[in-house]
DNA sequence: AATGAATGAGAGTTCATTCAT
DNA sequence: CATGAATGAACTCTCATTCAT
């Protein structure tokens, strides 16, 4: 009779078939807690159920990341922090207008982030942020302020171009923030607040906002009015 | 409330202290469980904690509510689920038209929940409800259900009086939920995702977004269309 | 909204009608305590259950009796331990044949203790004794010492008159005790070990069992053989 | 126990202390279970003083039994439940007389229970049954019936064979256990019933009933009467 | 004398983390 | 590297007892 079978029965109904390389375990173990902490939350997601949905033991998790925090800010990491040099090089490249920009801007962060589960993590720092200050501070550094920072530069490169008004950019930047987050949002809780989430398609939402987005920011018609 | 309550008052002005607490002790610790609830969530609320916070000790918490669960539940009752009877009531005797109804209700419920703590109540069921299966129904009986019903007889109201075009109620109310979630959860969740609120003065926004839902429905103009 | 009301509404399905007698509360706190210690053991029983099977408050409870251990002594006293002094003058008094006051002594028990509540303290004794040492002892002192010495003084009244053998009376009185008990322990554990416990009528197997111990006891037939 | 364990074995003569341990645990652990149960009864029993007997923390009963009453049950599994398709064999094996049998059961029932710590299980049952309703189920389901009806189809056999009358077999086992449930509680109740149990032999007892009942229920001699 | 609100030690159970193997 | 047995602090809930009224 093996200890933790009562647990082990609940929790690995499907064991992994295949011996899995070495080198996947800590992908494998990110790939888990990501699913988990979405589906769960950070407090209510334990431990062992992340190791045992990475197919490894609980001994094993704890041998790639010291904690359920730095396991956390990992995930984090992988799927939305570290790829900000990837995000602010694509910025640097884009050769269109400021505009086109914003737009290819909101539809790509749909498609890379809104629209997967990494979306929940956001969801899940407004949840429980307030519980866990160490991880609420890492995820505003590695995560909120890039992203703020990159569409300041956005639209200061749309001021600095004349195609902007000369806005406010601090604030204006929550002009295309907000439509983002309420529809994240929509995407992860749809059964307390609304029963019919297809009614709300998100890239035409998306597009509709840049497009009220773009013409209350354009430099040209506001002074034609 | 014992019988000889009144009595009592009249022989001795000056209340005994033991009893004057015993009647505000329920009103005392949903309040506190108000507070942590919403400032912490539902599982990361410590019984205890919620007592000390009210002034009493652990088991009197108990002594009231017979479980945690059951103390969430109270509180919902008490700051959401309890108050719908009067808004019905509200929504019966109201003699203007839809559109200022529906102006109205979107004003009022800033006033009485959205910029209350009752709606961190909604962002924590949005959070924490599928780690609580019970709870999640208890709210989306008393809470979201009651909500949606009001907000489809204002919208048929609307339609039966020729005011709005005969649209499908059931989807329409959406366009009103989605902006006092938003608001909401921006007012609690302001540290992840917006640094600056003030910007958003919420008024002014419900108001905004009230009059493009009415220009949308507006039975006329569509038509003239 | 009343403090203990979830409890209350437990144990307090129907209120006491009438208003009793100031003098009559300790009698009935004894004959409610004595229900539910037989009912569901000394630990399980649970203070205030006694107090509102009796009509009063927890506090009145405490008033009577300082603690339950002492509730329960006092259950003791009342049921078994204080109606020694009445046996034992029954037994001076009685002026027929020891057989005839053994047969006596042992359907009078089943009258007045065995087919009673009271016997269940015995049973209760037996399985919690080992819990509650200080409740053991005073039973120990209280119940079973007398009784012992009562059947002692039977068995050597028999002996004196010629009636029985010159046994050792410190071993007989088991023969009597034995039956007394197996019958009480099939009235009270009926559930777990006996299905059908009609088949066994107490007043015939008491009459048996005499007649077998008194058969084995007399003086005659064993110096016939 | 893990699939390598006999190359172990061969490879490392002196097992390694964690993995003997590991399999000797909940054998450790149903043995202070049992001592303590018996000595305690089960609600006066205290978790962490069953792990604390057995050598190990509070936590790691929880590792290997998910409850208190699920560690009871493995108790009663261990030590009376699970041993009756062993004594069905037996029974279906034996090639003596059904008289014979009986005794032998009797005889052997003794042995291997009634004066060991199990038999304490069923004392403790008898007290504690009506408060755990679902643990005087299982003992029911798993030891009482079982008991029964082995005891029931010795009773046929007789019959069957024309040794015995044909009486009513359903009543008739209590002739049997009867005796053997008032032998069990002198053993665990002395203190409160008897001061000196030496007097009774066990197994003088058990023989006598046994000629008691055989002669009672025997073909033969009730035809002559 | 009587009440019942309040207390707080203590019980069962969970789970992040450690570490011997 | 990998394991999983073991730990113990922390959490929810219970109930005998106290004491202000």
């Amino acid at each position: 009779m093996s200890p933790s079978r009562f647990l082990s029965d609940k929790l690995c109904p499907v064991r992994a078939k295949r011996e899995r390389r070495k080198e996947a375990r800590p992908g494998e173990l990110l790939e888990a807690a990501l699913d988990l902490f979405v589906e769960k939350g950070f407090a209510a997601t334990r431990s062992e159920e992340v190791a045992v949905r990475a197919g490894v033991s609980k001994g094993t998790l704890f041998l790639y990341f010291p904690s359920k925090e730095e396991l956390f800010k990992a995930v984090v990491m992988e799927n939305l922090g570290g790829r900000f040099t990837e995000w602010n090089q694509e910025f640097e490249a884009f050769e269109g207008s400021t505009a086109d920009m914003l737009r290819y801007c909101m539809r790509i962060w749909w498609e890379r982030v809104g629209s997967t589960k990494a979306s929940g993590l956001t969801k899940l720092m407004m949840s429980e942020g307030s519980n866990f200050p160490e991880l609420a501070g890492f995820y505003r550094r590695e995560v909120v302020q890039p992203g703020h920072t990159l569409l300041r530069r956005i639209f200061q490169r749309g001021i600095d171009s004349g195609e902007f008004a000369p806005i406010d950019v601090d604030h204006a930047i929550y002009a295309v923030i907000a439509p983002m987050i309420f529809l994240m949002l929509t995407k992860h809780s749809a059964t307390i607040c609304i029963d019919d989430q297809a009614r709300l398609d998100p890239e035409t939402y998306l597009a509709l906002q840049a497009d009220i987005v773009l013409h209350g920011l354009a430099a040209t018609p506001r002074s034609a009015a």
